[in-house]
DNA sequence: GCATAAACTTCACGGCGTATAGTTTCTGCG
DNA sequence: CGCAGAAACTATACGCCGTGAAGTTTATGC
């Protein structure tokens, strides 16, 4: 390969430029300001020059969730890890309020992951992001299984089964749970369910019409959730 | 006014197709497919026939979204109307199912309301449709005031007050429900939250990739849900 | 030094919202 | 009836968008 590696060089410098502009104008004027012209302008080229480099602007798009996505899980992850595992109610505290400040603080990019990005995106099969999403999952899976032997006894009637859920989280979260049983997963799901549902409706403004506290609204969530997992409350 | 009466039923009636194209359009094609020109190519227009009815795009979409929200609203209240108020229990199940059937069949519809509606759009004000909104959070409401008995002691500690939601919103709760403290406000809201969350990830995609049952999911959310309104389970 | 491939530009097409100006058609009044 | 005026609609144009085809420059490897 000789000095082609300059060539790589510029071409990974020039994909990273493109990737870090269209987060730019993304996170100044939404998903819709992700616009291939934009970017050129932006870069001082052409808009056709991106065809070099993505094939298409759902392709960049999809990079783009990909990204994005990964940067949430890697940053709930630290917060889970950043907490002694002695205490599991803070330490999913701190889990659940990592996604919710994230949110808050990159709504552009809560908006692309988990809403319409973009104009006329349509998203490859399976969705974009399938392995970040299970990442994060899988980190909701640890919540649970933090407290399972607390919150066992509260879904014994669970119906749930290994063939309800996507093999490809299975393979995660089998191996890195070995004992936790089907209803755990589903109990991850579900606490996955009312924390987006919160959060997503503060995002998108909905939630600003009703009370002018989500926050608290979001500690209540938090005081529930320990329940929900059975795990002691301490005062 | 004399015969101009007939202008006006004229008027009123290609306004009422505008909108009917518009709808089917979006049910076919999801919110990005209602252009001005596409509703007017349909229709035997051009595009700027239909500025004569709507001042600009977003006032339609606005519009839109209003008569989308309301026939939400509809359904869920028509849901619990329909169940007698004897158990609390069927009565909660009935309305948090039909919230979550409307979306499963009007996803399109679910994404114009909830979503980034289309490219570039920008609600007006406090959201294009809060009346909407808010019949949905009194709906919720009427469920935690069904059970408020029940649910009571479960939230004793609640540090929520008055102040801490939108006027709009308790101009339409308190006057219904008088006897209903803050804290069953903000119950309602959380539901709605969890409820919001479930169906929002199931409709945009994102729970298909993790469970094939996500309707068994929604199942234990409703158990789950009895058990947070205190209402004693039948078996 | 030169053939080749990669990077990039230019031009073009169709789609979008919408502003402006012009045209047709209907209404109500004398 | 005839005719002003309003209302409904069309025509044209501008600047955005994604993207395809073809041409040009620039760096690479032999």
């Amino acid at each position: 390969m000789g000095s082609s590696g300059r060539r790589e060089r510029l071409r990974a410098e020039t994909t990273a430029e493109i990737k870090k502009v269209a987060l730019a104008l993304m996170a100044s004027g939404g998903p819709d300001a992700i616009t291939l012209r934009a970017i050129a302008r932006e870069m001082g080229m052409t808009a056709n020059a991106i065809y070099g480099y993505f094939a298409t602007r759902d392709d960049l798009v999809t990079t783009l969730i990909n990204d994005v996505y990964t940067a949430l899980a890697d940053s709930v992850d630290a917060a889970w890890e950043t907490v002694p595992a002695t205490d599991p109610a803070i330490r999913i505290g701190a889990w659940a309020t990592a996604f919710r400040t994230w949110a808050l603080v990159n709504p552009q990019g809560f908006r692309l992951i988990y809403g319409d990005p973009v104009p006329g995106y349509h998203a490859p099969e399976g969705g974009p992001a399938p392995d970040a999403a299970r990442r994060v999952c899988t980190g909701l899976t640890a919540l649970a299984a933090a407290a399972w032997p607390h919150a066992q006894h509260l879904y014994e009637d669970s119906a749930f089964d290994w063939s309800d859920f996507d093999p490809g989280l299975l393979d995660k979260v089998r191996p890195a749970f070995p004992d936790l049983p089907p209803a755990a997963v589903a109990l991850a799901l579900r606490i996955w369910g009312h924390l987006h549902g919160l959060v997503s409706l503060e995002v998108y403004g909905h939630m600003h019409t009703q009370t002018t506290s989500p926050e608290k609204l979001f500690q209540e969530e938090l005081a529930q959730l320990v329940q929900m997992l059975g795990v002691p409350r301490r005062s």
